[in-house]
DNA sequence: CTGAAAGCGCTAACAG
DNA sequence: CTGTTAGCGCTTTCAG
């Protein structure tokens, strides 16, 4: 676009052009516009008419090169449209525009091979960081780190990366504090809508320090883990017929609750560990003609504006996905020089109460009613 | 990152280095990277493997001034985390994913300030176009359009600038298939939630050519006269009382729909005319008592994830957020040669029929119900 | 305070 | 097929 020539057909003017208008050294033009060294009042306006006159804008490429970076960030997402990570891009977006580095999205779609195609193109960018939700594992992400990139991981980090700066909701507490609450409730046969690790073998148990393992990590097995350790803190033993796990697709999250809710009629709650889980539970007990929260309590991981909108409203867990967005840029940026952070940022997540659950009904048939 | 230094402190290799490590001339290096030129197997092997071997990544930096582009393209859109221009977003990665180009997202917030400042940033990147969902009008888009920025607009153009190339969903076709609906259903006193333009003074009634004008402009203006339209086409008068306007807070909306439903016990439907209207009109039914749809229909523009969870699942009409990023982004690259569009492209709208609209009750008394 | 000159890493003629 | 050379637009010593 503008690189290559105006509305006239010329191409658009360099630092030279504009050094010769005003009668100066391009040295001048520069330290005008990088603000670097300094220029007397009279000659700053000069060249700031002539660049005015002629509609200079400074090349990004060349300066980029010069300086060896190219002043904006990648952010790599799985997905855009996932409503939490939608809030996530905006925090990273805020906080990029305080530090004045554009940010250069893509969507990896869960797929490390597509994955490590970005970060390639991202290196190839000379970004001055990468802020990325991972998808591969280990070994894709020792590439970019070893090279010297500046990486933070957002929500999740790869198992056994944790010298590499993180920012993550505390899914643990969060989890842990929306079990409580149901079993508080009186319940005590509470099903566990979890997620299935994605990639065919890359999500492996971990070994990793104890201790620490068990905030970070892959979500779904951390929010699992928090649900078995919370209902042993409380005494409630879990049912392991009542733990499943559904891939990320819709249609397998559908399929799990509708298995789940139809095989044991005797569960009281659910607890779903994300908002497509959720989505499912909340379809499937309507149609198992179900009332929420009289024959099923239903809670679940991520606050996505919807939970608000169903009848009743859904109890979640809100994961503060601009706020993590936001505090990943500002390690990557602020924080380039000092690499001093141990261990992943943890961040709140709060319970947000609202209809969805309720002490559980005296007794039901473990057969699916009527 | 990658551009300063790797692991070891050492500044990351150039094409010169891997030159001399694979004793060859940088043109050979050059063609071999850049695909152009051709070179013999065995050289372009022992190249490679030089370039392997010291993790050679070929800047972008040195390429983009070179070349005099960047290889990426710009987008703005007002927010990301509206589920409608998440998906667009989603599209615009998609195309550009083909076309190898790399995007940097920002959002302006609906500031035309914000909008400028951005796409300033954007010409200094040199990026080879641009895609915005517009807040700006006319006057603030002249300049990029001057400069010879090639750039699309999505979702809405502003008034007044036509000449540049855009991509819309047929908001006109859509509202009026939905009024058609709703009028088919039997209802006469339809309330239609609008929105208010956003800009002070921005969104002036547009002079534009007869014709053409009631499709594209602010979608605001083309959905409102599409439903004026329609209601007069079918002989239903509009009742001037029951056309709000609200400004794109969620307040504003909550407070338009209170309002009106409280004002005018009579409506029988409400035709939101985006999401966020939608939402409150179902928050206000839901607090009033009113029981959809047997007690008011509701029926909205936009059909985001939530409409199928709501209870009832929401009537809607639904835009190609996707395809509209798509095709914009598609119009950027591939037809950056030939200017011929003539007029915007327009996509399909879809009536998406739920449980929430039916037909009117008898009567109902002016004033709320209890 | 200001100008001249030397590249940053890469591509594109132009000769061999 | 391959090397040499001349910049792309900008920052930055280094003199003046």
């Amino acid at each position: 676009m503008a690189a290559e020539r105006d509305a006239g057909g010329r191409r658009s003017a360099t630092i030279k052009d504009v050094a010769a208008a005003a009668g100066v050294g391009i040295a001048t033009v520069s330290r005008v516009f990088s603000g670097t060294g300094s220029v007397s009042p009279a000659t700053r306006e000069r060249v700031q008419a002539a660049a005015r006159e002629l509609d200079y804008r400074p090349s990004a490429l060349g300066r980029g090169l010069k300086l060896r970076r190219s002043g904006g960030i990648g952010l790599i997402v799985p997905d855009v449209t996932d409503p939490f990570r939608a809030d996530l891009v905006a925090g990273v977006l805020a906080c990029a525009r305080t530090f004045g580095e554009h940010v250069i999205l893509d969507a990896a779609h869960g797929d490390p091979a597509r994955e490590a195609e970005i970060v390639d193109r991202l290196v190839e960018q000379r970004v001055d960081g990468i802020i990325a939700v991972p998808a591969g594992t280990e070994a894709a992400w020792r590439a970019p780190a070893g090279i010297g990139a500046s990486v933070v991981f957002a929500d999740r980090v790869p198992p056994g990366l944790r010298e590499i700066p993180a920012v993550l909701a505390d899914d643990r507490a969060g989890v842990r504090t929306l079990t409580e609450y149901l079993v508080g409730l009186g319940h005590r046969r509470i099903a566990f809508l979890g997620a299935a690790p994605a990639s065919p073998g890359g999500d492996r148990p971990a070994p990793a320090a104890p201790g620490e393992e068990d905030r970070a990590g892959p979500p779904a097995q951390v929010r699992e883990r928090a649900f078995r350790d919370t209902m042993a803190a409380l005494g409630a033993g879990v049912d392991e017929d009542l733990v499943v796990a559904a891939r990320h697709e819709r249609d397998s999250a559908f399929a799990a609750a509708a298995g789940l809710l139809q095989r044991r009629g005797d569960v009281t709650a659910v607890l779903a560990a994300g908002h497509l889980l959720g989505e499912a539970a909340v379809l499937v007990a309507r149609e198992l003609d179900l009332r929420v929260p009289a024959d099923v309590s239903i809670a679940m991981v991520d606050d996505v504006p919807w939970a608000e909108l169903c009848d009743p409203p859904l109890t979640t867990v809100a994961r503060p996905g601009h706020d993590i967005g936001y505090r990943a840029c500002e390690l990557l940026l602020r924080d380039r020089t000092r690499r001093t952070r141990r261990g992943p940022v943890l961040l709140p997540a709060e319970l947000v109460i609202r209809g969805s659950c309720g002490p559980p009904r005296p007794a039901r048939s473990p057969a699916r009613p009527a």
